[in-house]
DNA sequence: TGCAAAATAGAACGACCGTTCGTTTTATTT
DNA sequence: AAATAAAACGAACGGTCGTTCTATTTTGCA
């Protein structure tokens, strides 16, 4: 038995169908963020990527499974974009301000697109099933991050130790969830600095004298995590 | 040419129509928000009645106009409920805070039948119509009114005169999508109370010395308007 | 009671949906 | 280059949708 037989296979792992997979779930995720995980249909997917209804099809076994895997690609994106580009920031309040800001810029790019944790809500909010389950678990995960983020911040005592962290991570829900309503479907302008100012009221409240101010130097990094 | 001839057929308005209209549209309000303005089909609604599809359709002329006919029902609905409800209650503050009771009440309810502002918002961000149109219509309304009740609150001295009346109305409206959002979608229990003490945070920040306490013997009334 | 008008029913339409199936084309390996 | 496996196609199915049309029933008024 040669050793390379079946690694040989898993090797070349960028097959053809993987690629083209890739494709279908970037434009099933772009037509999403328009029209919502509900209105995506398998026919509309192949007339963007020029394909064959039975095609894209093949590639997921049923609609449902497409629209999971949207769910985890924007989910993917989302952790990118808005997580992991703040983790090079001190810890404590600058990356959660950190967060706070890629989130809000995310929302207001997304004023054009659409954002699949907020329309995918109200879509599967009593519709249980397996792309309910994948968006909650999303959903979740980025809580916890935030949450996590807001208890660094009174460990680094930046905020008011006996400040309710998820009483905070609740507001500043409502503050993204208020710029996507008003930016998107009302398309009031100046929502932006609308949730920018409610994030520093917020932050104000349960500032302590200790916290490095909104335009301050940052403080030295403490690359722990 | 006789004055009442023309009137005498309004006078009877109720006629049959009318009354099956009405039932119709109710049913149709409850199913879509359960599934929202999208997923309402004539024929689920007709099953529901118990009517044909035809002789449901026959009412409206259209299923735009069905949707339109529910966004103006829940309109009335929200407005009797909500708004007109809180106009016994004192000018200011108290008024102010019954508003905010209401919506919070009529949220928290929406638990189990979904919001028609918040899933219509997401379903018609960016598909423009007579649909849209009539959603923005109300929502615009109901904000409005929100904004003159804490206008109100800054002249009767409730509210600190300096504050940023459009910001404390996003950031209200931020609660409520909170509420809505991580009650109905993520099922956390205790999403009321966290509302209710982001409306008092929120207030405390604006309050000045001689406004009414929570739970403070209401001011006289003032029934101006 | 009779009659016109309004209200409802029923069948049918074209369009789109997700899915299945057998075939053909394209990749990959021997 | 031949053989094998993977990928993509095209047609078709059963179903639901909004809508249209005609026929029938019910209603309200003289």
């Amino acid at each position: 038995m040669s050793l390379d037989a079946v690694p040989a296979k898993n090797a070349r792992a960028a097959q053809k169908g993987q690629q083209t997979k890739a494709v279908i779930v970037d434009a099933a995720l772009n037509l999403a963020q328009q029209i919502g995980l509900e209105g995506l249909s398998i026919g509309a997917v192949a007339e963007i990527t020029k394909m064959s209804k039975s095609g894209v099809f093949a590639h997921f076994g049923s609609r449902e499974e497409l629209q999971i895997s949207v769910v985890r690609e924007y989910h993917a994106r989302f952790e990118q974009e808005v997580f992991y580009a703040a983790l090079s920031v001190a810890r404590g309040l600058p990356r959660l301000r950190a967060m706070f800001d890629n989130w809000m810029k995310r929302t207001s790019e997304e004023i054009d697109s659409g954002c699949i944790y907020i329309s995918g809500a109200t879509e599967f909010d009593d519709r249980p099933g397996p792309v309910r389950d994948a968006l909650v678990e999303s959903v979740s995960i980025w809580q916890a991050a935030v949450l996590r983020a807001i208890v660094q911040s009174q460990d680094e005592a930046h905020l008011a130790a006996d400040a309710d962290a998820r009483q905070i991570a609740f507001e500043i829900h409502g503050l993204i969830l208020a710029l996507h309503y008003e930016a998107r479907f009302l398309r009031v302008p100046g929502s932006i600095e609308r949730a920018r100012r409610g994030f520093d009221n917020l932050l104000e409240r349960c500032a302590t004298p200790a916290a490095p101010r909104p335009a301050a130097a940052k403080p030295p990094l403490k690359r722990v995590r």
